[in-house]
DNA sequence: ACTTAACAGTTCGATTTTAGAACTATGAGG
DNA sequence: CCTCATAGTTCTAAAATCGAACTGTTAAGT
């Protein structure tokens, strides 16, 4: 399976991994949340190699979640900034964050607190419903196919029913 | 950087990339979640190599995210489930999932509905502050350094100032 | 008894990605 | 002219992944 081919797969995890879902990228974002905007910025703070922060950068503003704008002429130089569509990987970073937070934390604790500006205390994230306001968990919730879901009736199809393998096929 | 340098850093966030930040790991908590439990299971639904899936799943199982329990004698057989430490990462899947119901649908919609079962509606999940109960982004929260942080001051330090490069050193 | 099948991996050569380091380019400042 | 800052590009070596076949265990079919 190639990286292009999780952006077609019907299911909105596998299209969102083919954007996010690689620790470079991860870590990109995380910088760009902590404002981070430069390229030089984010290589010191990442020790990605060059080469490859150059690539992750193109293929996020090729995929709209950050814009490449110039911040100066002579020499021409541009940084990255969140998108909205960027600015909306928020949630998933918080979650991220949340988890290290309550399972992979050492004596000490935390690296980090959040507060929130709207009431002032340090807050931990909390998944709610939109419908009723409840907490979510995994058991809580039925998955139904959607009007994108492939074709064929059932959840998801294994495509590849020929599992041929031991003492030659012929 | 190597992965498992990640779940030494001073941040939640790279810890738990260092878990769960890779393509096929995402792809296979996926599937835990919905319901797939035994290695044939996971790699007709995925289309892993058997030996990376092999991997992946005893690193998961380290890592305290699985728990690999027998379902049968003769032949000894084991299956996958999820522990509450994986069940935890249910947040994380929501959040990814709602960012690519949102940003990476095509014209037919979404791939899957989810139902929540107490209010028996549809639902998107909303990430929103534990103390206030109000919904959360980015520009709202403010970070400090908790008490794990890195011992110097700043949020974060450059960790290699020697950017020596550039016609030899010498 | 022999053969096939299901399941859960392991092994191995070929391909693809990533790491690590140096090099290019543009302009500023001394 | 020389050096520095910034933002990349290029190159080779090392590591990860792919693709396919192979191993081992037991049940079921003939």
């Amino acid at each position: 399976m190639r990286w292009d081919a999780l952006e077609e797969e019907p299911c909105s995890m596998a299209r969102t991994i083919g954007v996010i879902g690689d620790r470079w990228t991860l870590l990109i974002l995380r910088e760009c949340f902590l404002r981070t905007r430069r390229f030089e910025g984010f290589q010191s703070a990442l020790g990605i190699t060059r080469h490859l922060l150059a690539e992750r950068l193109k293929k996020l503003v090729r995929q709209g979640v950050l814009r490449r704008i110039p911040y100066q002429d002579s020499p021409k130089r541009h940084e990255y900034i969140l998108t909205q569509k960027g600015l909306d990987l928020y949630p998933i970073m918080m979650a991220i964050v949340h988890w290290g937070d309550t399972h992979m934390v050492d004596t000490r604790g935390r690296p980090l607190l959040h507060e929130h500006r709207k009431c002032g205390k340090n807050f931990d994230p909390v998944m709610v419903c939109s419908e009723c306001g409840e907490p979510l968990s995994a058991k809580e919730v039925h998955i139904h196919p959607g009007p994108g879901a492939r074709t064929s009736p059932a959840t998801k199809a294994p495509e590849k029913p020929k599992a041929k393998t031991r003492r030659s096929a012929a």
